[in-house]
RNA sequence: GGAGGGGUACUCAAGCGGUCAACGAGGGCAGACUGUAAAUCUGCUGGCCCUGCCUUCGCAGGUUCGAAUCCUGCCCCCUCCA
């Protein structure tokens, strides 16, 4: 283990606020791994890059001899935590609740050590909670408290939207696992503040060492502006195919792909400090900084080859303007020849509207071997085989049969 | 339980008897410029057998030549009082 000064300056990396800071000094002081607890809610079917922030720190305490704990809120996913929103979550079925206990399994282990990870769900203890026992827990905390919550408070009072009460219900029973699992450190994102707190007093009433609670900052989405999610689709999902991956980290902004730095990589911190110096300096292209970025991620969830390959891709198709075999050969049977509207909406199905399709014509955006097509009456004749291209970012090789 | 306010397209938000497929903003898409960036500029943004037609303004009826706009009932939400 290294030594402790050591260990809090890689712990206070990219981190937003640590509550206690001296109380975590004192906790590393004692040489014993602490016990550190990410938790997540399977209500989503897929992780993308802004749960990873949370993960990756999660990482590092693992790799300085900690024990990372991974709460799946399997229990706590029927409530759905409004956390950020406006609203209530809509409640989640139980299939689905264990579709994606599983698949989070799977992925967190591309970034975690799967030996050294506890896994732990929280029905386990909170679904032997009585009626008796709710009420119980329910009293340790008051409603005016609850009501210091950002996300309440403006509901509440300004926007005044209702609240349920079983939402409040939420970061007590959030609390009632670091209760469970004796934390001694929580890990959230900064809109978890409020939960992690209650943390701490819950463990307190239980003559508990209350748990440090450390926030990372939230990630912006493709956007830049928002924070990354799929609602607001501005999301890169951990699982999405290489190609796709690599494209949507080169075009977000020079000013987002810094924050991706910070958030994401695994990079040595004086590593990440140098490239952001010559980038700033025009000693290195910023574009070349992105698609290291790029590569790293496609590599941490595909692997090192498919890595290669998406980079390669990527600069001959865009940075060589070459339209490379990676396409995608799309074999159609015809009788005769193929309408090009029948073509885009039936058979391919990427876009769903006859008016969309003559939109893009009259736009000069769907081009058949490079060129643009200019009428809706195209017809693609039987036999042929073409390279069709909608917008810049969708190209299809068609080989039409008889 | 009582009183008042409100539900309009992806979101916010105008419209309050015809000129409304519905102002405006945001978002999204496309084009130009580029580093598939960003910023900026331009156009588009319900559907279709597209110089026209069809369906949309919480739901269901009604008045009218004609309704998102008026009337009735229902559903949902918010605020205040109890």
């Amino acid at each position: 283990m290294k030594n402790i000064d050591s260990q809090l300056e890689i712990i206070k990396q990219g981190a937003a606020e640590i509550i206690q800071e001296a109380e975590l000094v004192e906790k590393l002081k004692s040489k014993k791994p602490l016990t550190v607890k990410v938790g997540l809610d399977p209500t989503m079917p897929d992780m993308h890059l802004g749960h990873t922030v949370v993960i990756n720190k999660l990482r590092q305490f693992q790799k300085l001899g900690h024990n990372a704990v991974f709460l799946i809120g399997d229990y706590t996913a029927c409530i759905g935590d409004p956390s950020g929103r406006d609203a209530t979550r809509p409640t989640v079925d139980s299939r689905t609740i264990k579709e994606n206990s599983k698949k989070f399994q799977k992925e967190i282990f591309k970034i975690l050590d799967k030996d050294k990870t506890k896994v732990v769900f929280n029905s386990k203890w909170l679904g032997k909670l009585k009626g008796l026992d709710l009420i119980e827990l329910a009293s340790h905390y008051t409603v005016a408290r609850m009501l210091e919550r950002d996300d309440f408070d403006k509901r509440f009072k300004i926007e005044k939207k209702p609240i349920s009460i079983h939402e409040f219900l939420y970061p007590l029973l959030q609390a009632q696992d670091s209760v469970e699992i004796k934390a001694d450190v929580e890990l959230g994102g900064t809109d978890q503040k409020f939960n992690l707190l209650l943390g701490r007093k819950l463990q307190e009433d239980h003559n508990i060492k209350p748990q440090v609670c450390i926030m990372m900052p939230i990630l912006e989405g493709l956007d830049g502006v928002k924070k990354m999610s799929k609602s607001l689709d501005n999301y890169i999902s951990i699982s999405d195919e290489p190609n796709d991956m690599f494209g949507k980290v080169m075009s977000i902004s020079d000013d987002l792909m810094w924050r991706y730095y910070d958030l994401l990589s695994f990079k040595n911190y004086e590593d990440i400090v140098l490239v952001k110096q010559m980038c700033s300096q025009d000693k290195f292209n910023p574009r070349d900084a992105k698609i290291d970025i790029a590569h790293e991620l496609v590599e941490r969830f595909h692997g090192h080859d498919k890595a290669d390959k998406a980079k390669s891709n990527f600069i001959s198709r865009f940075q060589n303007k070459n339209i490379t075999d990676d396409i995608p050969l799309i074999e159609l049977k015809t009788a005769g020849e193929l309408r090009i509207i029948d073509l885009i909406i039936n058979n391919l199905k990427v876009i769903k509207s006859t008016s969309e399709v003559r939109r893009l014509i009259s736009q000069n955006a769907i081009k058949i071997d490079s060129k643009p097509i200019t009428t809706i009456d195209y017809d693609c004749s039987a036999d042929s085989e073409f390279l069709l291209q909608i917008g810049k970012k969708k190209a299809y090789k068609i080989l039409l049969r008889p």
